[in-house]
RNA sequence: UCCGCGGUAGCUCAGCUGGUAGAGCGGUCGGCUGUUAACCGACUGGUCGCAGGUUCGAGUCCUGCCCGCGGAGCCA
């Protein structure tokens, strides 16, 4: 007997098939039981018919707990009335472990903090199998487009002796003899040197940030992708950051329907940013967009100068059906290395993507500062040590060319496209100011 | 770090001006031939976050601490 994935299992209409799970839930209506299982591809109604088996097997599947190991064999069957339009029509049952104590998670009504501490259980429910799926779908979708695109995956290291903007908080790591390391919070500089080595590259990994930060859009490690090209201009590189959300936005819409609709993700929100047309607002008109929309929006609007909150960027991105844009921030609130913007030198060639209906930013991104002398000026204007950049003022040193690249923070692009409020839920285990476990 | 809210059964919560600890869900057993978080009946279930104080008496009032949640700042 053939066995075979729920994913699949369409396809295998009036045949007898073997499948193997674990028992999701239970439903027993007097001479049936309903079965819901799961093997990990989805989730599938079996039914038991008291007619269909033997006694024992009639009566042992009424008592099965919730996660038991089993494997069924039956007939698979269209039926209107079963979730998803097919079931299967079991035959007969092998139980391969049973639970040794109640399962902690039970149909309804848990809170996020129990959930979480159960996270490694959590995982096997429908919420976060959507979650994780669509996850998956942005991972493989970011290694097309990037490998479409001639990009070489370039992996940047994680321990790092400094760090990159010199304000962020780091994750200390003991090396020997009271030597330190630092958890890495970008790879960009690594990525600049793969950039100028292989002219295209991006980097696809994790990054820490040790800040006490309590929000839906903070974790202290988080996955981020930061292309990074040679010759590539700031408007070239807001087209690349378009067309890659784009297609990151095409490929779920297309690939995780159904992911989409158990979370009661309504696609129609997603589409706009699926066609691409991303306005751009520079960041004096967001400035004076805000002046405008801050009554409405409940906030107080920004002097300029400053940079945006949290409540701003929501404002600003709650006004667009898909992501928008601002560009061109003054230098003095930005990172050292942003490449001045030749018609005003108080500002940057830099931008800021923003997810619509208020997820903020997903995307940060420059050029780079190539000439020697104006990086160095920058350093020491900002009190940074230079010998930790030795060696990244060494790109500048031999065959230094204008190059641009971004970083994408994996978590809150999840949590946007699959309409998550937190991005705790965007990654298997995650890791916040108050939470190290599962 | 700051502001706000909370911690009572395995889970989600109620518990009024202080007077013998409650419900629903879950679990177990039984019933039911199409359930959709099924339903019906019975049974099962407590260190009221921790420590101290006030009181004849504290889940309830007071003080301190711990933990969590929501938000801010910082950022992707």
């Amino acid at each position: 007997m053939r066995r075979v994935f729920i994913e699949e299992i369409a396809n295998f209409e009036g045949e007898e098939v073997a499948l193997k799970g674990w028992l999701f839930n239970r439903r027993s209506k007097g001479k049936i039981h309903f079965l819901i299982l799961r093997d990990g591809t989805g989730f599938l109604q079996a039914t038991v018919f008291k007619n269909d088996v033997d006694e024992a097997t009639f009566k042992e599947a009424d008592h099965l707990p919730q996660e038991t190991a089993l494997e069924v064999f039956g007939f698979v069957k269209a039926d209107p009335r079963a979730p998803g339009g097919y079931e299967l029509s079991v035959r007969g049952l092998k139980v391969i472990s049973k639970p040794l104590e109640e399962y902690p998670i039970t149909k309804k009504d848990h809170g996020i903090e129990f959930l979480l501490d159960h996270r490694h259980l959590w995982l096997r429910h429908r919420r976060p199998w959507a979650v994780m799926r669509i996850r998956d779908e942005l991972e493989r979708a970011t290694h097309d487009f990037f490998l479409e695109r001639k990009f070489l995956r370039f992996d940047a290291p994680i321990l790092t002796p400094s760090a990159v903007e010199g304000t962020t908080e780091l994750f200390e790591v003991e090396l020997f003899d009271g030597e330190k390391a630092y958890l890495s919070q970008s790879g960009q500089l690594y990525a600049e040197a793969g950039a100028l080595a292989f002219g295209r590259v991006y980097t696809f990994g994790p990054t820490f940030r040790a800040e006490r930060s309590k929000t839906r859009r903070h974790l202290l490690e988080f996955w981020m992708i930061e292309p990074e090209a040679a010759f590539m201009t700031h408007e070239e590189n807001m087209q690349l950051q378009e067309d890659y959300v784009r297609y990151l936005v095409e490929r779920v819409l297309d690939r995780r329907a159904k992911e989409l609709e158990l979370l009661e993700r309504d696609p129609k929100k997603l589409e706009p940013a699926a066609e691409g047309n991303y306005p751009r607002l520079t960041y004096k008109e967001a400035i004076e967009l805000l002046k405008k929309i801050a009554p409405e929006e409940g906030i107080e609007p920004l002097p300029y100068g400053e940079d945006f909150g949290a409540p701003h960027e929501a404002a600003i991105s709650r006004r667009f059906d898909r992501p928008v844009f601002i560009e061109k921030y003054p230098a003095a609130i930005k990172a050292f290395y942003m490449q001045p913007d030749p018609e005003n030198p108080e500002l940057v060639l830099n931008d800021d993507l923003l997810a619509p209906e208020g997820y903020g930013e997903i995307i940060g991104g420059s050029e780079r500062i190539w000439d020697l002398e104006l990086l160095k000026e920058r350093i020491k204007e900002r009190g940074l040590p230079e010998a930790v950049y030795d060696w990244y003022l060494d790109l500048r040193r031999f065959g230094s060319v204008p190059h641009a690249g971004f970083g994408l923070g994996l978590e809150r692009t999840v949590a946007w496209i699959a309409g998550l409020h937190h991005v705790r839920e965007a990654v298997p285990f995650p890791r916040t100011y108050t939470r190290m476990r599962p």
